[in-house]
DNA sequence: CTCCTGATGAAAATTGTTTTCATTATAAAG
DNA sequence: CTTTATAATGAAAACAATTTTCATCAGGAG
């Protein structure tokens, strides 16, 4: 569970751990799916009811910046947050359950140098993500 | 140019020929780089004073759906729309003027396969893009 | 325990997008 | 070249998502 080194992270970079904090970052932590800003606030006000939703944005905000979150791009929206890979890894999201695997190893550097010398470009960054059925959702 | 080709294509698909689709058809189909709604608006009020940002929206809602143009994610927002690849092709975006090109020849089937191995997900969809500084930016 | 200040949540403001609706303009029919 | 039916338009209102403002509260250093 990350949950706790999160809020551990969050105190020695300077930020109070309040009660509303912990109870957005369990939701978070915990999440074996991208949660929206929305849902984190529907599942989190069950530990804390008082929870407001300006509140789960900025929790949001402070663990992107953090890098313990990371934004996930999906076909029916942008706005989902996951728990962060670790190094250069990529996400393989389940398109019926919404469950998210990390994976690596994937070796694009052939393909990086064939496509920059067609078109000229020096390739900087990539993104690549996959989207299948997890075995639960076959 | 693609702008006449497409306006066609509204017409076989029953719409109507218009002042306010040609002007947001001519600005998409010319540009070389992904424009948002209101890009789109600004830059067709030149050619067209009257043009309203809802019929912008409702242009591009059309365009999509007849996969002339396709909607193009980025790290600054997800609502920018761009002259759709043909067949299996993947984006390549100047990080620095957005100017995008098209390539194709991934082959990552054995990459899927192990993925699909060892996580026990069954692929089906694959998301590609890079980024980079094109020759002008470079 | 006290005090300072960061954090909170309600409400308002802002931004982006969609809906509504009276009017206009396209294109088919005569 | 009219006439006509109706799809399309743009202004304004409605809506949804996010951000800002601000009075109040609570974490934690001392
Ligand atoms: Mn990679
Ligand atoms: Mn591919
Ligand atoms: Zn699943
Ligand atoms: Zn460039």
């Amino acid at each position: 569970m990350s949950a706790e080194r999160w809020l551990t992270a969050l105190q020695e970079n300077g930020y109070r751990l309040t009660e509303s904090r912990r109870a957005v970052v369990e939701i978070v932590a915990a999440s074996a799916r991208a949660l929206t800003p929305l849902e984190v606030f529907d599942l989190a006000r069950a530990a804390h009811p008082d929870l407001g939703l300006v509140t789960v944005y900025r929790t949001l905000e402070k663990l992107e910046e953090m890098h313990l979150i990371q934004r996930v791009h999906q076909p029916g929206g942008c706005q989902a947050f996951l728990t962060a890979g670790q190094g250069h890894q990529h996400l393989l999201l389940c398109q019926k359950c919404g469950r998210a695997v990390f994976f690596e190893g994937d070796d694009l550097q052939p393909l990086f140098d064939s496509i920059a010398e067609k078109t000229g470009y020096a390739i900087q960054e990539h993104w690549l993500q996959l989207f299948g059925l997890c075995r639960a959702c076959q």
